[in-house]
Parts: structure tokens; sequence; C-alpha cells
DNA sequence: GCGCCGGTCTTGTCAGTGACAAGATATGCG
DNA sequence: CGCATATCTTGTCACTGACAAGACCGGCGC
């Protein structure tokens, strides 16, 4: 086992990932992480500062991966149902992030490289729900929140267990075209 | 100070509530709890055994008040639409036990009172669903999972602070629309 | 009135954790 | 080769969750 890990902060994001699914922030140790990737516990400290670091980074990793889900999807013209889809598959994918990034008391909201992640995935999916078809029947504020909450609160309760089913993609695209029955594709 | 506190558990439970949603699960800490409420570190494991069971008590309390919330709203006349903001309206009054309710890894989801409360909450909800004026057109089963996680993803969207707004329950009235356009009041 | 029994709470203890300070080691650059 | 810097380790501290053992209190039968 070389001294330096070579890839240490990457493999703990992974890691923590990992266990944020498993067992939820809570239960995430440091100390764990550390002992999975088979360094000492204060190695974390020097990457992220403290908890709130590794969990901001793990944020900030998940918004970007989030910006690149949806706009993939939107630029394959996948319409706005396309994209809640990929939103759920985003979260359905990646449980760990998705988890963190929507609890803001667990990281540091105000992190730059965090904000920017965010802004772009808030414009990845700002850009689907004002070019969505039908977009001039009511308010595109009130639509886009009310798109927003479909596909999120889908997402939170399938991971929550509340909601089961066999093929999640499947219905999350039947409750996004009751929302927008003239989406095109 | 007597030595019996007298109403110590639901002392805890509160102090619980308040401090899940001031700053999340996981920084709740029973000891500090304890000190709050003028016991000793060890007088909430009597009551709750451990930190899963104090948050197992919460989410029962939670589900049980939620039933209630929802099934006056339906009593009283309100619709899908109002049974949804009244859901949106105990997430955002209750946000200690919100939190708590939906994330089964921090508590023990096979217990006895809490699977009670929680089949109560479904019955409320499904009962609204499936007694709106429109339930022809289309699966039941589907636009309930939409009403729910629209309202859902919604609460839970304010709550992370993703969505602003003045008038979260104006604002939840008017997405539910969209989903239910026929909703009677 | 009295004893005692079960429920309630306290004190004391242990391992695990987050955070930090100080120092050791490796890596890249001159 | 020599050194500055990034990376990682060891050691320490206060805090936490969990538990064991015992003290205290209220109410019950007698």
């Amino acid at each position: 086992m070389p001294y330096h890990h070579g890839d240490l902060r990457r493999t703990l994001l992974a890691a923590a990932a990992d266990a944020v699914a498993e067992s939820g922030a809570a239960a995430v140790s440091l100390r764990e992480l550390a002992r999975r990737a088979g360094v000492s516990n204060a190695a974390p400290t020097h990457h992220f500062g403290d908890k709130a670091g590794l969990l901001t980074a793990l944020a900030a990793e998940g918004y970007g991966l989030l910006a690149d889900t949806v706009t993939r999807e939107r630029l394959s013209g996948g319409g706005i149902v396309g994209m809640g889809v990929a939103y759920v598959r985003f979260a359905l994918d990646h449980p760990g992030h998705f988890e963190v990034m929507f609890h803001p008391a667990l990281y540091r909201a105000d992190d730059e490289e965090l904000s920017a992640a965010r802004a772009r995935a808030a414009d990845a999916l700002a850009a689907g729900v004002t070019a969505r078809p039908g977009a001039g029947g009511g308010d595109a504020g009130t639509a886009g929140v009310a798109a927003w909450s479909l596909v999120h609160g889908y997402a939170t309760l399938v991971l929550a267990g509340a909601v089961r089913t066999d093929d999640p993609q499947a219905q999350a695209r039947a409750i996004a075209r009751l929302l927008f029955p003239d989406d095109a594709p």
C-alpha cells in the first residue's frame, strides 16, 4: 500500500454516495469511509475539511450529474415528459447524491462550486419547461413548479419505499403525461 | 424540580420535532433533548429505548396527524385539491415529523403503532382519490400516485428551500388544479 | 398506617465519532 | 540533488449513543 492513495478524493466521494444511499447521511462516518479506502481517519479532512465539506462536494457532483442527464435528454428531443423521466432516472441511479442535494442542512449551501452546479441544473430544467409546446395556456412558472414537484415527489416516494413498482420509469412517464398530455413524443 | 418529570415522553417528542425541523435528524442528540427537558442523559432511553425508538414514535405521531388533517379536509368537502393543500399544510406545519416520516432508515418501519398510523393515513388519502368526480378517465392508481407525488414533491421542495413563495398554500392549490382541473370547489 | 412493587429517573461507564494539532512522508519542480 | 508543497499519519479532546446498576417515587394490597 503506497503512502499516497492516488485518488482519495474520488474514492471517498464514491464511498460516501454508496453509504448515504444505503443507510442515510446520518449513518455515514468519516472514519468508516477512511477505513474502506484504507487510509487513516484524518485523511479525509485534508480533502474536505469536515463532514459538511464532503457532503457539499457530493451535492455539487450530484447537481452536475443532474444537469448533464437532463440536458442530454432535452437535446435528444425527449420533451418535458422525457426530461421528467430523466430526472426520476437520475434520482434512482444516484440515490446518495439525491438524498444529500435536497437536505441543505447537511452541507454548505453557499459553496461556490455547488452554487454553479446547481445553477446549471436549474437552467437545464427551466429550458425544458419554457420550451414545451402548449406553453401558451397558463402560467409558465406555475407549470414549472408543478412539473418539478411531480417528478421530485415521485422519485422521493419511490426511494422512501412509499411507492412500489416494477418499472419506475414507465410509471414516471405515465404520471408526467397526466400533467402534460400535449407533450409531443 | 420533582424527581418525576410527569410528561417526559410528550416533552421529548415535541423537542425532537423542533430540533429535527431546525437542524435535521442527524443533528439531533438524545443528550441535548434530555438537557432541554431538564433530565439526565439516560432518561429518554427508558421511554424510547434508543434513538431509533424516539424517531419511530415521532413518525407514528406524524402519520396520525397527517391522517387527521387529511380526513378533516375530506369530510369538509375540500375535494382532492383541498386534500392536497391540506397535505402541504401538514408538511409545512410539522416539518420535523414530515422529515422523519419519509426516511425509513431513521426508524423501525415494522413498529406496530407506526404501521397502524401509516395505514390510517394511506386510507385517508386513498379515499380522496377514488371519490373524486372525474374518476372515470384513466387509471385511478396512476392518478393517485400522481396526486401524491405532486403534493409531496411540492412540500419537500418548499421545505428544502428549493422553491420560494409567500403563500405556499395558494401555490399548492394552483399546481393541484393543473393536475385536477375538474375538481369541484 | 405500612410495606413493597413496578415504573421512572440518575450516575457511571464504554466504544465510536468529528474535529483539530503536530508531525512524517512522498511528489514535483527548480 | 534539494526543497517547497501536497498528502497522509498519529495523537488528542469533547461529545454522542448505548447500556448496566442502582436510587427514588407513587400507588397497591393488607
